[in-house]
DNA sequence: CGACGAAGCGAGCGATCGCTCGTATCTTGA
DNA sequence: TCAAGATACGAGCGATCGCTCGCTTCGTCG
């Protein structure tokens, strides 16, 4: 009843006694950049307290962040305790409190990471979607596919991400704001796209990121089973295609 | 520091002292059936404990029930706790728990209210819906606007509420299922009316549905002030009518 | 009026939480 | 080789949480 919790299998070791500490390849440290890390100004409240330099710490870091992801779409955030994640990550609450000042900035990291991904998406896809030589369905085909694949990555993590994001009492400016700024994007693309039916741009670009959303979300979490996976990005690249574009006049 | 918050406002006299308790009309209880409830088994752990008899018990719960909507939607629900509600209605914890077993029941309670609300503006467009004589334009819109009063009646609490469902450990059966059957619902009157275009109706139910629904959020909470309410309503309901109508094969 | 059930009260229990800090161990570089 | 910094550890603090329970007060009715 006490949740022992053992160490998952996979992960780490479950080096329960002190003796029996880490053994790791001391390889020189590959100084790979922070990767995944949109480069935003974080609240001291939210910011790592310091970053790993050793590759011991990185992989503590590492296995942290894979444990937070595991028990906060297993059990949620609210009913996940540092402590849990710490035993979880086959580490001591002491050292995921070296790295991260409070829960929440546990959860920013994952959302971090998980908005760099959403971002790179979209950034991939402004070109052919500006380009009026690429037609308009096959850059929201591109999008619904690289957004579909960012939450195939982890379903249950960016389901419970985007979800405690609406509860955090502080969403980092730069982390939301990401959002305002594709819509401005998309609206400029709307209006200079020929293919695209004449209107108000900019409510239609509000409206189509928000659709644009919920169907990438369902086309990962809608019954897979019943539905090919193709045959749902089709529909869902019809309905995002009709919404927008000027219909040909002729033909049906 | 310790949070005192009191009572506020608008409902119920801060009667701190055990003293000056209620004194309320203590006309003969109006059996009104508990409003807004639908019909559904609830697991002993979040069902009501038990009903209030009197109308002094009435009047408590219904203080807890708004005091929840207050906290559960400024603060969160993680962040409120039983004592923060029953403070915060002007009543003690244990009277609270006198009619709720636990901290989610009072969610639940509020969660039935909402679905009640969604599940009635739905069943109020099925008719139309059916009905091949009124276009399909006509009934969709009216949908919107359904949906968009019940999410104006509270933005922000509906908000809460549709975020914590999906935390919850156990979302009891028969007020998620609702879903299901309206998408299947959904699903046949695709197929019937001779004004939608042909293709997998049961997948276009799908999306349909969670398409509506996100639209009906965002025109609650999407900048209200930047579009009109009915200009937002227009192209909403444009997007989802171009999702599914057949075109009309002349004409653009 | 008196008695009884319904309703309300709130101190406080046991559990858990987020988090600290003194100490032990490892890694690095001169 | 060894000092010094980096990393890791985990018992346990203070706060808070959900919730109980012994008791008081209110409303009703014979």
């Amino acid at each position: 009843m006490t949740d022992p919790t053992p160490p998952r299998p996979g992960s780490r070791a479950g080096r329960k006694a002190s003796g029996a500490a880490r053994r790791r390849t001391a390889s020189t440290g590959a100084r790979i950049r922070e990767e995944g890390a949109p480069r935003v100004r974080l609240p001291r409240r939210l910011a790592p307290r310091k970053s790993p330099t050793q590759d011991r710490a990185r992989e503590t870091v590492e296995a942290i962040l894979e444990a937070a992801v595991d028990l906060f779409s297993s059990r949620g955030y609210a009913r996940t305790s540092t402590n849990h994640i710490a035993r979880r990550a086959g580490v001591s609450v002491g050292s995921l409190y070296q790295y991260f000042p409070n829960k929440d900035a546990v959860l920013t990291a994952l959302l971090a990471r998980h908005l760099a991904a959403v971002e790179s998406a979209i950034h991939a896809c402004i070109p052919p979607l500006r380009d009026p030589a690429v037609p308009l369905r096959d850059g929201i085909r591109r999008l619904l596919e690289l957004l579909r694949e960012v939450h195939e990555a982890d379903p249950r993590l960016s389901r419970a991400i985007e979800q405690q994001v609406g509860q955090m009492p502080v969403v980092p400016e730069g982390l939301a704001g990401y959002k305002r700024d594709h819509v401005a994007t998309l609206a400029e693309i709307l209006s200079t796209r020929p293919d695209v039916r004449p209107g108000n741009h900019a409510l239609m670009a509000v409206l189509l990121a928000a659709v644009t959303e919920t169907v990438s979300v369902v086309l990962v979490h809608a019954a897979p089973a019943r539905f090919g996976r193709d045959e749902m990005l089709d529909e869902a690249v019809e309905a995002l295609c009709r919404f927008v574009e000027r219909p040909p006049g002729r033909l049906s």
